[in-house]
DNA sequence: GTCTATATGTAGATAGAC
DNA sequence: GTCTATCTACATATAGAC
């Protein structure tokens, strides 16, 4: 798998209203379907039906399924990492900066849309769960997701001037992890509770944020 | 997806020694095409050719694709409940159980095969990564691995007297999805500590358990 | 149980009219 | 940009000889 490809081209000229809407339909079909059966069991077929539109145009915007993929996975990706760098200065802005705190800006503008912003963002969580799980997608995991991580790590390594680094990345992988699970895995809290569950709230927020941030703590500390 | 695969059937006769030993190649085999490229990335052809054995040869020990894919989760996730159910018997028949061993008897028999068990362990880890990410597995998933979770869960419960059951499953289902993060991630955490990692070894379990033992007692203490 | 050969479907990709 | 039609390749699965 090539690291090179190109997401954006340079274009002659400004596309027109409509071609921007086929664009967009593509892209959420692509990140449904991708998110629900992976890269491999997605058709470019599926996501065209999906997108009311033809096979031939979902290669024309997508530029092949490789690159649709890619694209699919860096569009979100793109607008988390902004908002999440967005939380993270504020913060820092206010002083008094907490571990809690940190987690809190980088995980509450996922959770916030993964509730309020239609289930496309559940799609996303999915996808990304896709994308973890398969060596092959490392470049883009690395390239859509690595350099925020490594900004949050760094302000969190500023808060244990002692500890190594590694054991902050350590602690911010098994994290993300965990939001990962929250997202994807509710149906198998709820088997194993032998009860149903609420559903995505401040509660499974808090929660998240207590157990990494605890855990977080106890590996740095135990560094 | 059918939640009625029948794993086992009756057979006849005992089988020879060489149709045990292909069928042993050719369970190992798909292990790693799944793991490597998921269900749908993955082809009988890749299969056999590693297996050294022919097309139709995998069918008649499979049993088709998804019944192939269904046994090769449950070999092992069979072979890793009964480690880890005679672990817990042994830490409850010393008492003195704590949240830390129990972690211990749950996460030490995966990670001791990882380590000292070949590369088939760690490939079986991307493989349940996969089987995680895909809802069309999740009754593979709830059949495999959630009666042993349940038991754990239950002797968890039992050091928290007042906790709700949802909160100790929270917590597990972020604890395990740490673990597989631990298998399947290392290279991340390498890539975002800018240096080289331990290999597997005591200190990485150390510091799961650490992680997750004080970020379940975390959420149970704030539920 | 094992192998060879083949049937059948469907995937990704593209050519060319509009 | 959009649509129709088609090319080419390879997937799963099975039939039948040994």
């Amino acid at each position: 798998m090539s690291g090179d490809i190109i997401i954006e081209k340079q274009r002659q000229r400004a596309p027109s209203q409509r071609a921007l809407q086929t664009r967009a339909r593509i892209l959420d079909a692509a990140e449904q379907v991708f998110a629900d059966r992976g890269y491999d069991g997605a058709t470019i077929r599926d996501i065209a039906a999906l997108a009311k539109a033809q096979v031939g145009l979902v290669h024309h915007h997508g530029g092949g399924k490789a690159e649709l993929f890619h694209k699919t996975v860096a569009r979100r990706a793109d607008e988390l990492s902004a908002l999440r760098l967005q939380a993270l200065a504020a913060e820092q802005a206010k002083g008094h900066v907490t571990l809690e705190r940190l987690l809190r800006c980088f995980f509450g503008p996922y959770l916030d849309r993964a509730r309020s912003g239609g289930p496309q963002w559940l799609a996303y969580a999915r996808l990304v769960a896709h994308v973890s799980a398969d060596p092959r997608w490392r470049d883009i995991a690395a390239q859509c997701f690595d350099p925020t991580a490594g900004q949050f790590i760094t302000v969190i390594s500023g808060l244990y001037p002692n500890a190594p680094r590694s054991a902050v990345a350590t602690g911010f992988v098994f994290s993300v992890s965990s939001m990962l699970a929250l997202l994807t895995s509710q149906w198998r809290v709820e088997a194993l509770s032998d009860q149903a569950h609420d559903s995505l709230g401040d509660r499974q927020l808090d929660q998240l944020i207590g157990f990494c941030a605890a855990g977080s703590d106890a590996i740095i500390r135990g560094a």
